[in-house]
DNA sequence: TTTAAAAATGTAAACGCTTACATTTATGTA
DNA sequence: TACATAAATGTAAGCGTTTACATTTTTAAA
């Protein structure tokens, strides 16, 4: 004899695997096998689990399965940041991918500060994440030892450094910024303004830096201390400095600068005090943010492949997941976008004529 | 006699509050109240706890917690995007809200899709969130009927519509558009073109086009059928409109955006053909994104206070989780923010002077 | 003191699943 | 047909907490 067969009205207790089971006589393990591995089940009992699972609405208590399992299908990310688009593609991608191997992401920020990524990660790890995608390497080692010590699965990226010992996916951020940096001096320009991202705990924005500073020494190019500053990724913080750098006795004719926010406030402040991009001055960005090329003029820039980086992070952590050997470090391409914020430096002196 | 105490070596198993219990000398129960509500055991007690949760380093299982308590400490959001940075600012003020009071975060995305987001929901009940953030009050009947169903405490934001019966935290869409367009006319303008987002399944895209084309017909103004263009929230899709607009023989001389990236879009479309804004064109958004007031001319929008706004409904759902009476709906400002986009029509034909 | 009430603690039963192992049933082979 | 083997299913023991209830200890009042 039934129990109780009330459907879903208000505050029914959810439905339990073990309702399921009863409804359709078979035992609770049937179901479970049923629910992950359909085939495991004869066809017979298939479809009578089947009816009673949407008879009941029944969804399976995450929790329980999580706590029996031991792994919850659930992976955490942590981003600096979710004010700008940068990080926005890739960990778009990231989820997608994770999504269709059955994983849920829980997302955290950290202000770019690593004790709050700490404090982060350590809320994910409570929550019994299964892994963990990391942006960049500069993290507290604390977090590093736990990672390692409870052997979870985790990944950094936007950076590539085999050297860490860290399993990574992303780019060379020194051999990008040296590349760009080289363009221009390619070009012709040899008095350079830099806006950098704060280096501090940053790893990319510190690569940055340094391909940018020892690719000019390379060349034997100098470059005065009062040329180069970090910045906060604001539009206004860049505008400040931007308007102290054109304000120089001996301005740069090229800025570069560590990403397109920092290069669209570098530009916006020449637009405001009618200084011309590219003639009088080239700007450069990094990331290609879908508003790059069409400002005006349009931002030469490194393209950022963060899509594939998304789905790449999430293919190495499903593989440690599943025990499949997978590389640890995977390098992706920058490519340099040449569009109209640079150009070829502007003579100042006119070039004495010969008769 | 001890069984085992190695400190975290690798792969060595959790430790549980089993472990700590019987480190400490006291039962489970007392581990569990002590973590839940410290001053529920004696000081002397609390000691011993402490240092064996130190010294095993001890973190609890939330999966277990969730099972047992039958609450997650686990709020779900989903947003339309999380391409740009319209949601960005609330999201993050939302978790930190949450988080001050123990919740943690699971972020989806929807891709503006009713389907997508019901999906997205569905897993994220399935994790056992205990309460959970919508964008809009365009959301897919199911969801409503099984958010009701299984009395999961929810709320919608950047809409305000009491009428809706569901719980929100926004603000008058309709409203805030009519006050926007409104305004242009007072300064004098009668030719308006209209660069929407997508309506279907958007209610704040309709409400702010349904705001204009009222407050238009209110003040009997005629708009063309051709003037009015619905578009995806990406610049290339609003330049492609600004181009058709300004190309028709009776061309607006403004041009009313359903958002700031539109409008950045008509804007950008106006510089790259060398339409003076404002002069022969007015452009207004909505939202005031952080780059709004940097571009050149800076744009006119509305102001929307997605902070108080991410806040107030954390407030609302942490209320809702502890059986406090919360207001249903609440309200919140928008405000027009004039800048240099905007500005009265030139007039085209000179006037007929007098002698 | 004694005693009742309050506070602290312990015991043990859930919570809703998964899964090792045992058992039953089906399949193929000799 | 009998038998070995493979496939399907069932049984029941966890998984690591919380919490109702029972018990013990403390506190305060009489």
């Amino acid at each position: 004899m039934p129990k109780r067969k009330r459907l879903q009205n208000n505050h029914a207790p959810a439905p339990t695997l073990h309702d399921v089971a009863e409804l359709a006589e078979v035992s609770t393990a049937t179901v479970s096998r049923y629910l992950s591995n359909a085939d495991l089940v004869r066809e017979e009992r298939r479809n009578r689990i089947r009816t009673a699972v949407e008879k009941l609405g029944y969804i399976p208590h995450g929790a329980a399965q999580a706590l029996a399992s031991q792994r919850s299908r659930t992976i955490g990310v942590i981003v600096p940041t979710l004010d700008n688009a940068i990080f926005a593609k890739g960990i778009q991608a990231f989820q997608e991918h994770l999504q269709n191997a059955g994983y849920t992401l829980f997302i955290a920020s950290s202000d770019y500060s690593p004790d709050e990524e700490r404090t982060q990660a350590e809320r994910l790890i409570l929550r019994g994440v299964d892994g963990m995608m990391l942006i960049g390497q500069d993290h507290h080692p604390r977090l590093y030892e736990r990672l390692l010590a409870s052997n979870l699965p985790f990944v950094n990226t936007w950076s590539f450094d085999p050297d860490s010992g860290h399993p990574c996916v992303g780019f060379d951020n020194f051999d990008a910024a040296s590349r760009q940096i080289k363009y221009l001096i390619d070009i012709g320009h040899r008095k350079f303004g830099v806006i950098s991202g704060i280096t501090r705990d940053n790893d990319r924005a510190r690569d940055r830096l340094s391909g940018i500073l020892e690719t000019l020494s390379d060349h034997n190019i100098d470059i005065a201390r009062d040329m180069i500053h970090e910045c906060e990724y604001s539009v206004s913080a860049s505008r400040q400095i931007m308007k102290r750098l054109m304000a120089a006795k001996d301005r740069p004719t090229a800025v570069v600068c560590g990403n397109d926010v920092l290069a669209y406030g570098a530009m916006l402040e020449c637009q405001a005090t009618g200084i011309n991009v590219p003639k009088t001055v080239s700007v450069t960005g990094f990331d290609d943010l879908p508003l790059s090329k069409h400002i005006q003029p349009p931002l030469t820039t490194m393209q950022v492949p963060s899509e594939e980086m998304g789905r790449a992070a999430a293919d190495y952590l499903l593989a440690r997941l599943n025990d499949e050997t997978v590389p640890e470090y995977t390098e992706l391409e920058v490519n340099l976008v040449v569009r109209g914020s640079t150009a070829p430096p502007t003579k100042v002196k006119p070039i004495i004529k010969t008769i």
